[in-house]
DNA sequence: GTCTATACGGCGATAGAC
DNA sequence: GTCTATCGCCGTATAGAC
């Protein structure tokens, strides 16, 4: 279609600038105390550009959100995938169930990467986000999540079902208040732990996960 | 000092009454979707007595957050001091430390008040927001969670530092998303699990933890 | 002391002109 | 695609009534 293609480096699109800058104030002050007027000054656009890309300021929002959630949710199916084709016939294991969920997210490269960070701290803020966290924490994740419950089910077959649906949940929440990286620990361990290291908070996050599905959900292994 | 007992209910304190919307609104919303107004509007009370009695709005955002920490920070101590009590001369085991720590919270009438729910949702909102989580909740809880880790320690001797924090991260985590009560868990498992039910999903959360600490914690129990 | 009425400077969201 | 104008609400300060 376009022949834009000349331009080598196409300007880094304007939309792109404001889903950039609006990702970076969303997540660090969250949604309402960002407003379209400081994400335009810092995606040096006009104000009313993302009005006319995104539409409402929750529109943007959403889209903001979106972005990296599809990014997330095939990163964590591969990685279940191979954990699945590893172990076949066998079920995967729940160590390996839980490594996929978690390693691809809290190890890798993407971690240096702001964007990647703000983003991660936008889905803390959204998670434990009494008004907007069910709606759209199921709305983009659950169908990657449905998989994880079911290759979880097949692990750990003589669990009740609602001790694994909590047991997700108290997964999800350890990992997402990682992902705020408040500094709290920090504190409170005198400096022995850092928020800010996601990758040495994996092992230790991983282990307490799969302790806590093993206690809870009855695995006789 | 005062006579003013005289009035039977004493037409519920103005100041409380600005307290009380504001513990209301900024759960449901957060903190910067709350006008002073609104609140001054729930309350029934003109626009500026909130600043008289409590000064700028962030203030009056930490005496919400402060009124019902105390209490829960006395709730948890005085179960922690009876576990330590009925297993002394002995450490009091992990199971009765996480139990001190959940229990108080997660069931008793107090959980019938919509306030109490109310604060439980700005706990959540706090713990996971990544500019005041750190340093709001180390503010009014650690002192608290240090007698906690203490037991934790005693509970579990073999255990490296860094991970009875991260362990301590994954129940705080977990447990404030439970708070949170976004609805997610109900459509993830279709209506099986309630996020409403607190009580339901303290045993959960307590199992879940204790393994999670034991893996996680080296127990050679 | 406790409370009300009002005023001020500022900024965000949106509609509509260009 | 871009910008300007408008409108209403924001947090806060203050002067003074009870």
């Amino acid at each position: 279609m376009a022949d834009t293609l000349a331009n080598p480096k196409p300007e880094t699109d304007r939309r792109t600038r404001i889903l950039d800058a609006a990702e970076a104030l969303f997540s660090h002050k969250g949604y309402d105390a960002v407003s379209l007027r400081e994400i335009a000054r810092l995606a040096d656009v006009d104000v009313a550009l993302a009005s006319y890309h995104f539409g409402r300021k929750r529109e943007l929002f959403d889209a903001v959100f979106l972005r990296r959630a599809e990014v997330l949710n095939r990163m964590r199916l591969d990685a279940l995938d191979r954990a699945e084709a590893a172990s076949a016939p066998e079920p995967a294991p729940v160590e390996a169930v839980i490594q996929a969920y978690l390693r691809p997210l809290l190890t890798g490269d993407h971690l240096a990467e702001e964007g990647w960070r703000n983003y991660y701290a936008l889905v803390a803020y959204v998670n434990n986000s009494s008004d907007l966290g069910g709606e759209l924490m199921s709305q983009f994740f659950d169908p990657m999540v449905e998989r994880f419950m079911a290759a979880l089910k097949a692990a750990l077959p003589d669990a009740r079902p609602e001790a694994l649906y909590w047991g997700y949940h108290c997964l999800s929440g350890a990992l997402t208040l990682a992902f705020a990286q408040t500094g709290r620990i920090d504190r409170l361990s005198r400096g022995l732990c850092r928020s800010e290291d996601l990758e040495g908070a994996y092992a230790h996050i991983h282990a307490f996960a799969v302790g806590g599905f093993e206690r809870a959900c009855g695995s006789r292994s």
